[in-house]
DNA sequence: TCTGGGGTCCTAGGACCC
DNA sequence: TCTGGGGTCCTAGGACCC
């Protein structure tokens, strides 16, 4: 890939000043809601559709958040408004709102749709301080798009987070280098981004509830009851030790898709089309990235709300509709055989992760004048067997080769039909690894 | 209070290889 | 043939985040 030219993907802050920025869109969906509609603004609004996506302060001061079921929102908070959300919208001011940031630095994490990490190290001799540069931040976000961000500055990534939080909304917070653990040990755990209801409650039984009596734990203790990773971790985070860097184009790890009923469903095929419309989101999302993933991983939630997961690993990286289809199809068999006892299905999902740039095979065909040429073939599978998947994608080959290579080819098309794929052989890769292996 | 859809990271056991 | 240790990969599940 070509994306870094001359510039480092790590961040400069060099960890003693505080200089990395979390900007946070407050209630985003909402605030984008109201931009629409001015006379939401000042009442209890949530966005969401089955449950709740996005509550306004004024519905979270009444207990709603999200996720939530309407019914049981709007028994909390009668006057209630729910709208339906608009994703395309959320996008474009998204992406409005981190250009405005880009303006000051090059240093841009996005973590989500509405929240991104800043190192402004580089830019203070340009813009100022680092609470000058968030101030303007949020006015320029303001004035341009409409939309209150808050923003918060310290030494650490975490640091940073936490103090986003601390201001919402519509608020600024630096936490001064000096004065760190003054203002993070007395929070309670749950302010510690990574601990959640789980954490917390084994916490408790321990008879820890602030960050202080956190950091006062004996790491050993903290391993034995919350793991080794996660026991270090947390125990560094209660003292601030945090070496992570803000860190630009971190590509996405994996890619999926699911839908939820809301009803039991036990009919395979009404499955297979669901899985199929899945397959088709995630694989054209893929192709759009131009990944690949080795890795299908199909999940099924039961009526009771259990779920399970089944996965397996290609030789090779797929991206196509097709493919997808038939090995998650295969999963959710396996899956539904091995642990559904009787219950209906209220889930199914699609995730395909280990992903690979390019997704495109290369193709290495004879001609009949003996030339070798080799084609990049796109994704295109659409029939049914991986013979006929292999002829299928040929068949486009030869297209390609044809307004490559003109007639020469077009006259050879009957060698080309030899042609062998590379560096796979074709059926493979629609055919776990775990099956092949008895062949 | 029975809940959507998109992700990340970690763990533990087993297979397999050297 | 036995024995051991270390490393990597794969699978399944769980916790957490927005």
């Amino acid at each position: 890939m070509a994306h870094h030219v001359g510039m480092e993907d790590k961040a400069p802050s060099d960890g003693t000043v505080a200089s990395i920025l979390h900007a946070d869109l407050d209630a985003f969906y909402v605030s984008v809601e109201r931009l629409k509609r001015p006379e939401l603004v000042g009442r209890p609004v949530a966005v969401g559709g089955g449950v709740i996506v996005s509550a306004s302060y004024e519905a979270r001061a009444y207990g709603v958040s999200a996720p939530m079921g309407i019914r049981a929102a709007r028994e909390l908070c009668p006057r209630l408004i729910v709208v339906g959300g608009s994703f395309e919208d959320y996008i474009r001011l998204s992406d409005e709102v981190f250009e405005i940031c880009r303006r000051y630095t090059p240093f841009i994490e996005q973590i989500s749709i509405d929240e991104a990490f800043l190192d402004v190290a580089g830019a203070r001799h340009l813009f100022g301080s680092a609470e000058t540069i968030a101030a303007a931040i949020r006015r320029d976000v303001k004035a341009e798009t409409g939309l209150p961000i808050s923003v918060g500055i310290a030494r650490t990534k975490f640091l940073a987070k936490v103090a986003s939080q601390a201001c919402k909304p519509d608020g600024l917070l630096l936490v001064d280098p000096e004065h760190e653990l003054e203002f993070l040990h007395p929070l309670p755990v749950r302010a510690i981004w990574g601990v959640g209801v789980k954490t917390a409650a084994v916490l408790g039984e321990m008879g820890i509830e602030t960050v202080a009596e956190l950091a006062a734990t004996p790491p050993a203790t903290l391993r034995t009851r919350l793991g080794k990773s996660a026991g270090a971790h947390l125990l560094a985070l209660a003292w601030n030790r945090d070496r992570r860097h803000v860190e630009r184009h971190r590509g996405a790890g994996s890619v999926g898709a699911q839908r939820a009923f809301g009803r039991d469903v036990k009919d395979r095929e009404e499955h297979r089309a669901i899985l199929m419309s899945l397959a088709d989101r995630v694989g054209s999302r893929l192709r759009k990235k131009q990944r690949a993933g080795r890795t299908i991983t199909a999940r099924v939630r039961f009526s009771d709300l259990q779920s399970v997961t089944r996965s397996t690993t290609l030789r090779a990286a797929v991206a196509s509709t097709e493919a997808l289809y038939r090995v998650a199809d295969h999963l959710v068999e396996k899956a539904i055989e091995e642990a559904a006892e009787g219950r209906g299905v209220g889930l199914l999902g699609i995730s395909v992760s280990h992903l690979v740039h390019s997704p495109h095979l290369q193709l290495e065909l004879p001609l009949s004048d003996r030339r070798t040429v080799r084609a990049d073939v796109e994704d295109v599978w659409r029939s049914g067997s991986p013979a006929a998947l292999a002829r299928d994608r040929l068949d486009t080959a030869i297209d390609e080769l044809r307004a490559k290579f003109g007639k020469s080819a077009v006259a050879a098309a009957s060698g080309i039909r030899q042609g062998r794929l590379v560096p796979d052989e074709f059926g493979d890769l629609a055919i776990p690894v775990s099956e092949r292996r008895s062949d």
